[in-house]
RNA sequence: GCCCCCAUCGUCUAGAGGCCCAGGACGGCACCCUUUCACGGUGUAGACAGGGGUUCGAAUCCCCUUGGGGGCACCA
């Protein structure tokens, strides 16, 4: 009896998917790619209130992004579909219908009021807020009595009174809670959309999924979704409940921790290769040296044995280290792809579009293995384009150095660069070289005090290669306004 | 308040009784490489929450304390 691994990745759309959401889905994912088996998007709008506007499809966006296929759900459709809860509606009454007539649920006329009102009595008492079954045995008369007072009731699983819950969790072992800690909870609400419990429930069952893979703040409700599953004659699937993933600060991450959403982790310049690879690291592990894997290696590996129970902190500074790991393994031309939209965007708009993508190959592959975000990447080669002369004059006076030899040191230059037949790394490399003996300079001060006038800056890329890309002209014509710099003691 | 759960360097983690005076990675620091920065290399500081047991032997098993997380909605 061995059926067919299913796993579902369950959303609500009631905001865009932040990391934690997404690692569960990656870990469905693998758990399903690993086993050969299917994995299944579910969206679970049966809040009506609080659903946002687009929020489904920047989920499948950011799955699509991520490479996260699904076998089934929107715009795949499948066997089981509709796979939109909201669609599913006749289903969940139907089960609600039976649960009543088999006596294992009840119709609530409790309204909000009282209930709101009770737990606050409960609470100031100290007692475990809870339903407190007032609707449970109502005869037909009461009830017949509340209907004509226009009351649209809600129905309550009748939740066993004694005994107790237990289940295997894959992740968490042996888990058992007392039936008499948990209250009747509401499967139907009066706006006629189930509750996420009784959904869930019945599309897991009805969607033959095999192994339930989601957060640990599910742990709890488990018990009354086996519930569910037992009155309803229904073989449950096997519970696998991931630890939490935590902000900085040791609360579960959410919107205040920054940049929580995956659309921002990408918009912030990273790989989806890497936030991957980073997420399947929070939580599980191979062994106790491998760091970087491919999504095939991650699919091979992957096991829920391996997935440790301990919330984890989102360390963003490893996800840069990884990031940049992975950026460097690019092959040049994919560095200059996968650059190019930030580029467009992140470049000064007063240079040409669109951009001329043989000079970015000539330009990127020097700045490939300084990066380790893509949005840093324009900021990185922005003086190739335009010649960025409000740096501070004294940047060009090296150490050891004073504006006089600063000066000589261009001057120089200037004059042997322009002599130079040809302009290539061994060329200039045989004349610079030379040049700083002759000047009484450290190779370091006559290279420092051209870069500066070459690029603007202090920090850059290698400078030969850099005026190799640059060419001659635009060298020598830097290296004036920064004599004409010097010159002026304004500075 | 009640229920459930968790606990190894700052962070992510390896460790399933002797291989561990605890290994790797990020981050920190130092040095090397080097025309700056980065990359790379080398080294270094840094943890078994505390207390009781069990055992010849415990990071690993049990109990308590402490700390932390999750849940207790007509939200998911």
């Amino acid at each position: 009896m061995t059926n067919p691994v299913r796993t579902r990745f369950a959303p609500s759309p009631t905001g865009y998917p932040h990391v934690g959401n997404i690692r569960t889905a990656l870990f469905a994912w693998l758990f399903a790619r690993h086993n050969g088996g299917s994995f299944i998007v579910r969206i679970e709008d049966t809040d009506v209130a609080r659903t946002v506007e687009g929020a489904v499809e920047a989920i499948l966006d950011s799955l699509r992004w991520l490479g996260l296929d699904w076998d089934e759900g929107p715009e795949v459709g499948g066997k089981y579909a509709p796979y939109f809860q909201s669609q599913r509606l006749e289903l969940y009454h139907e089960a609600a219908q039976r649960l009543i007539a088999h006596g294992d649920a009840y119709y609530c006329y409790c309204s909000p009021e009282r209930l709101k009102e009770m737990r606050e009595e409960q609470v100031k008492h100290k007692q475990p807020p809870g339903y407190d079954r007032c609707c449970r045995d109502l005869g037909e008369l009461e009830q017949a009595a509340k209907e004509s007072d226009g009351i649209t009731p809600v129905v309550r699983l009748k939740t066993p009174l004694e005994g107790q819950t237990r289940f295997n969790d894959l992740i968490w072992g042996d888990v058992k809670f007392e039936n008499s800690t948990i209250d009747d909870l509401v499967l139907l609400k009066s706006d006629g959309y189930p509750t996420y419990h009784l959904a869930n429930v019945v599309d897991d069952y009805e969607m033959k999924i095999s192994h339930v893979i989601r957060g640990e703040e599910w742990l709890s409700s488990t018990p009354r979704h086996l519930l569910l599953y037992q009155a309803l004659g229904y073989e449950p699937p096997q519970f696998a409940h991931l630890p939490t993933i935590l902000g900085p600060d040791r609360a579960k991450l959410s919107k205040r921790h920054g940049a929580a959403s995956v659309a921002e982790y990408r918009e912030q310049g990273y790989l989806p290769e890497a936030l991957l690879n980073f997420l399947a690291l929070l939580g599980w592990s191979l062994d106790d040296k491998t760091e970087i894997f491919s999504l095939e290696e991650l699919i091979k590996n992957f096991s829920l044995e391996r997935v440790n129970k301990t919330a984890a902190i989102f360390n963003q500074d490893k996800l840069s280290w990884m990031n940049g790991m992975y950026l460097r393994n690019l092959t040049p031309e994919d560095f200059v792809q996968r650059s190019l939209p930030f580029l467009e965007s992140g470049l000064p708009p007063q240079i040409k579009r669109p951009l001329d993508i043989n000079y970015l190959r000539q330009i990127l592959p020097l700045v490939q293995e300084r990066t380790k975000t893509l949005t840093e990447v324009p900021d990185l080669i922005k003086f190739f384009f335009i010649e960025e002369s409000d740096y501070p004059s004294d940047s060009l006076i090296g150490k050891g150095m004073t504006r006089e030899s600063a000066i000589k040191a261009l001057e120089s230059a200037r004059l042997k660069l322009v002599d130079l037949a040809v302009f290539d790394e061994a060329s200039l490399e045989s004349l610079l070289r030379p040049l700083a003996v002759e000047l009484e300079l450290k190779p370091g001060q006559l290279f420092g005090t051209l870069r500066v006038a070459i690029t603007g800056r202090t920090v850059a890329p290698p400078l030969f290669q850099t005026m190799i890309v640059l060419g001659k002209e635009r060298c020598l014509s830097r290296i004036e306004t920064a004599l004409a710099r010097l010159r002026k003691p304004s500075g």
